[in-house]
DNA sequence: TCAAGACATCGACAACCTTCTATGTCTTAG
DNA sequence: CTAAGACATAGAAGGTTGTCGATGTCTTGA
């Protein structure tokens, strides 16, 4: 599928192209960031993700997260699942009531990827 | 579907919730960065946009993105469009060839949202 | 022991996403 | 003008996702 330019001198490369300068992501590291962004990539997770950092000692238990939407408490806790398997909020269960705690490190690891030029 | 909060006092705030430290996200906000999310949140296009930055002018032309990737030129030119309609990506046309641009300052804006506890 | 409440899991359905092939639109070279 | 090449669009197939109601599992209080 990609034609080969390794015969090229770099004065014959193509016209329309500029060489690389820093080196692309690898596939691999794509293929692990992307499932990250994608737990991300959803308003009601977004605002699940900053209600439980709103939260005054780091964490929001389940039946506080419930309330806050117009959404049934299924589909909360399915939203939950997906940002806990992801790696960003993490859990524990107290008693009768589960706890989420947001993962700053990988929030921050995905932030510096995004803002430093990828 | 949410239980009224406003009668209670702080003593008599439900036993397993911690009171809001910070405001989170508007439901608004969070519909607008979603989307954005949402155009990152793929493997190709995360390897599409860095691809484009590492290019030496910070540019890359289609025909040559076209070749990094074992998908069809359709395909490349939909994830293209994807991030370009997202504002990720600038477009250019010169000639008979387009070329591509990443938008700094959308890529700044996220990072800071994602990094600074949302 | 039993009932109630907090949360998770299951199964279903509609909407959406990724990819493809086929085809269209421009632009340039001859 | 015509042919070739670069890129976009259209339409379809298959997989994935968001949401729900129903139900299951624990834990606690009575």
């Amino acid at each position: 599928m990609s034609k080969s330019v390794s015969v090229l001198t770099p004065g014959e490369t193509v016209a329309c192209c500029s060489p690389l300068v820093s080196s692309p992501l690898p596939q691999e590291t794509a293929e692990q960031i992307a499932p990250l962004l994608k737990a991300l990539a959803d308003p009601v997770r977004l605002r699940l993700l900053s209600l439980v950092a709103a939260h005054a000692d780091g964490e929001a238990c389940v039946c506080d997260l419930n309330d806050a939407f117009d959404l049934s408490q299924p589909t909360i806790s399915h939203h939950l699942k997906v940002l806990h398997e992801s790696g960003l909020l993490e859990r524990s269960k107290r008693g009768v009531w589960v706890f989420y705690r947001v993962q700053r490190a990988a929030l921050a690891d995905l932030a510096a990827l995004i803002g430093g030029g990828l």
